[in-house]
DNA sequence: TTGAAAGCGCTAACAC
DNA sequence: GTGTTAGCGCTTTCAA
């Protein structure tokens, strides 16, 4: 174990503990034979700097935490490394914290922030609601958000515009002559589920296509309940011949459902998702989706949030508003001929 | 921002700063009508303990740090899920550190052991070293592994007995009646690698099967890597019936290959992998391969490694070996009459 | 350019 | 059962 302190340096150089953490972290205060006799004794004495002792004096922890529904999720592991890679680059640390789709362990790991074991958070779910984040901004915490845009002048906010997403895949459902159009949303009271809704009704308003509310169903965003949600939309209205899911592991409970009652994909049901994750490409036939660039969402909010948290200021920009990009595979595609698409290596 | 401290607290509550640290900490050592008022106030200041300075002096953090090699791959997501949940119930917080396949990012992350950020660490990667663990521990700090068995006193270990694995595999095949089985493995210097490729050898000699060494190639446990590795194969000898990779990652990089190559999967080519990634149920025809009880290794692991760090020894057990289980799907049974497997939903 | 010394907010002897 | 107080190891004024 490390057990040398800087005192133990300072004695071995025969200088001050004061100029010992000058080198340490402004070095150049301090003259250069001074501070190659202190980085030789720092070698020497294999000596590591105590961080909590470090952190407490000076009021920061270079960390940041990362609050995502579910760890396991693609969509979450992608932006995760986004964020983490900014943050390394800026000499912080990144606590992942993993709520496993329970709301109360999203609120226990806000304790990290208040008990100042992290300098700021980012918020990658759902479930925290925009008065609750911005209840902690009011109280002095910086917060960041991925996945929507939070009218508050101190939270920066990375997102895809949910709303040309949604007519984006609906439109594309549209022109392969689709006339019955399901949705599946994810939670009623989730803003993604809402601004896609809003966009599934926007692109059926401008086809002059009517809007029927049985050919709607909520979800919650993961397999099981893409299933559930699909067979509860059967039974209301059976005839549509194509289904927008507001998520990718929602479509998964889709094709499940499908291939149970053997309906042909996408011969008899065309089915979209969103998020492009990985099992997108793997499954038969693939699923055409919707790529949100999350890496990129990632490192943008990182980098504007730590730069906020030292008062930098140097990105005026608070809100990153990134393109998202329909990948149209087979679920969606009934061409006996098909031509190869320049999105389906993507 | 909080802002407020215990003594601000033991003010209101009219006692002394200690008083309140006692109820905070050793609640038993407090009257009930002190820690009521105690209680009251910090309710009412909404306070909240610095975590940095209880940290600094009490040494400990209660965090421990998770190393995986890639957080994307569901195969580490599943193990942090048991370290997660265990650490949690036993009030510590974890840290995960992704080190994106990069060992020069894991070297970076040991430092969070050195300098007290984390109290212990676990790794799960297969690019650190015996060695270098080993030197870890001997420093004094903290470390616990999943994946493979360290023979040193101090260091838990949570792992599979690969060589059964393989055995397991291996057999299955020959079973099967191939003749010719190929064997694709990781990191020629991983342990892993080394003790599927034992048994492999075992299995093959129990059937009396020669040994080929134009059978066996090196991939890098992920999918790119497979496909390299399968088409190098190919070019040594092709005339395998089977093949047997070290983990699924590269399994799919051999699908990858024989899509591009017109290859039947079972017909022409039987597959069989080690992980059980969430993938594997997916993909057409679903891969049969080897789940470990991750969830289990992780936690086991964890409470191991916790109840170390506090001297508490009540668990005499330092290494936990667990159970895996071929799960035997459609890339390895050919057969026109499939019968329903047991495991085949699993 | 360097050193002395005052804390950062908390825990845990030790004293009562 | 409760209070006093000395640090935990570091950064940062302030003075020299």
């Amino acid at each position: 174990m490390n057990e040398s302190k800087i005192i133990d340096v300072a004695n071995r150089a025969k200088v001050s503990v004061a100029t010992v953490s000058r080198v340490l972290n402004r070095s150049e205060l301090v003259s250069e034979k001074t501070k190659k006799r202190v980085l030789e004794a720092i070698q020497e004495m294999n000596y590591t700097p105590n961080a909590m002792a470090k952190n407490l004096r000076s009021r920061k922890t270079m960390k940041i935490g990362v609050v995502v529904a579910d760890i396991e999720v693609s969509y979450f592991a992608e932006i995760i490394k986004g964020i983490e890679n900014m943050a390394n680059s800026l000499d912080y640390n990144v606590i992942i914290c993993d709520a496993q789709n329970k709301k109360q362990k999203e609120l226990e790991y806000v304790s990290l922030l208040q008990n100042r074991t992290v300098d700021g958070m980012i918020f990658v779910t759902p479930e925290m609601t925009n008065k609750e984040l911005i209840a902690l901004v009011e109280d002095g915490y910086s917060v960041g958000v991925i996945g929507r845009n939070i009218d508050h002048e101190q939270i920066p906010c990375a997102f895809t515009d949910n709303v040309k997403i949604a007519r984006d895949v609906v439109n594309h459902l549209i022109g392969q002559g689709h006339e019955k159009i399901a949705f599946l949303s994810g939670y009623a009271d989730a803003i993604d589920s809402y601004e896609r809704l809003e966009g599934y009704m926007k692109a059926l308003r401008d086809a002059g296509m009517p809007f029927v509310p049985d050919l709607i169903d909520n979800g919650d965003f993961n397999e099981d309940g893409g299933y559930l949600s699909f067979m509860r939309l059967r039974e209301k209205n059976d005839d549509f011949t194509a289904i927008f899911t507001a998520n990718d592991e929602m479509a998964l409970g889709v094709y499940k459902a499908c291939k149970q009652l053997s309906i042909q994909v996408p011969q008899q049901l065309a089915i979209v998702g969103v998020d492009n994750i990985r099992l997108t490409k793997y499954i038969v036939p693939r699923l055409s989706t919707v790529d949100q660039p999350k890496y990129t969402m990632g490192a943008l909010l990182t980098e504007k949030l730590i730069d906020q948290m030292n008062n930098n200021e140097f990105k005026d920009k608070r809100t990153f508003k990134v393109e998202s990009k329909l990948l149209i595979r087979e679920s969606s595609m009934f061409d006996r001929n098909p031509v190869k698409s320049n999105e389906a290596s993507q």
